[in-house]
DNA sequence: AATGTGCCCAACCGCTGACCA
DNA sequence: CTGGTCAGCGGTTGGGCACAT
């Protein structure tokens, strides 16, 4: 994993010809990094077709916005998705769908393309093995009675502030949630996105203001629930969730969850990306393309 | 050692909305 | 109102790596 983290570097052409104009297209070089950081340092971003003439680069003006938002912008926070991020990502999906720049507000230094590859790529894997969609009822369910449980556990172990039970079985857990008060299931989540406040510097201003990780596992607790916006912005909460439907596959057996099966699968998951560490941090450390950064330094030096 | 397979993620594409003349 | 330009967003692609066979 994290394998291609220095792969773009004076990796040539990309789709070979297809030059339209000029334009070099496929994984940045060094000296165009440099030529874009420069520019931007002594210009400010911005007007972004502009930008990518005066600086000499053959790019689109697209192309230079996404390098610097999505890799080079010194805030960006490069690294694995901590447990904590994690369990933002399962809330504000919960709340908003597939509005990755509107979750990554909420996620500092992370950028919407970091979320949406993460959903992707480690979110929709595990529908896939529960066999479901990652939009159906039952992984919905699987997320909010298992997997947030777990993490909101994992996260308070991390903490040094464990408040869950000795057996750590959720099976136990889950009932108490089924009144389901407050927990939006993305079903019930109406995409009425209009009355949100939406200047679009602010992003503290909607329903989620201070959803802050802190909140989220006290709420959590108090309530076995989150709550946080819940209402702000969305169709009112969803009534209490019904006994699982039947037709059941994967984890869902005449009716039931089967807890048992999915608790293997929830442990296998958060092991294998949130058991690992909690606050890698990009930057600071050395961490996947770090090298790579370190030879930008250099060169820029 | 060679080959196959799956995963990760940077970058691209197409679409939409805002803005302006 | 219309047409053009630009920025931003979400979906998709494909190269490279790690691991399995």
């Amino acid at each position: 994993m994290d394998g291609n983290k220095d792969r773009m570097i004076d990796s040539g052409n990309f789709h070979g010809g297809d030059d339209d104009g000029d334009l070099r297209r496929g994984p940045w070089t060094v000296e165009e990094d440099i030529a874009l950081i420069n520019y931007i340092a002594n210009h400010g971003d911005g007007r972004w077709n502009l930008l990518a003439r005066c600086a000499g680069l053959k790019r689109t003006g697209k192309s230079c916005r996404l390098r610097w938002l999505n890799y080079l912008r010194p805030d960006v926070r490069r690294g694995n998705i901590t447990l904590e991020e994690q369990l933002l990502i399962l809330d504000l999906h919960s709340r908003w769908g597939n509005r990755w720049s509107k979750i990554a507000q909420h996620l500092p230094g992370r950028t919407d393309n970091e979320i949406k590859n993460y959903w992707r790529t480690r979110v929709q894997k595990h529908a896939k093995q529960l066999k479901c969609d990652v939009n159906s009822k039952q992984f919905k369910d699987t997320m909010r009675y298992l997997w947030i449980p777990r993490l909101v556990e994992r996260i308070q172990a991390a903490a040094g502030t464990t408040a869950v039970d000795g057996n750590g079985s959720y099976g136990s857990v889950a009932p108490p949630l089924m009144n389901g008060s407050d927990f939006v299931s993305t079903s019930q989540v109406t995409p009425s996105y209009a009355s949100e406040n939406s200047s679009s510097g602010g992003g503290s201003s909607d329903g989620t203001q201070g959803s802050s990780v802190s909140e989220l596992t006290d709420c959590y607790n108090n309530f076995g629930c989150f709550s946080v916006g819940y209402g702000q912005d969305t169709a009112p909460p969803p009534p209490p969730p019904p006994p699982m439907q039947s037709s059941a596959v994967g984890f869902f057996n005449e009716g039931e969850l089967d807890f048992q099966a999915m608790e293997q699968s929830s442990c296998e998951w958060l092991a294998e990306d949130g058991g690992v560490d909690t606050s890698e941090n990009f930057w600071s450390t050395a961490g996947p393309g770090a090298d790579y950064f370190w030879l930008l330094q250099q060169q820029l030096n």
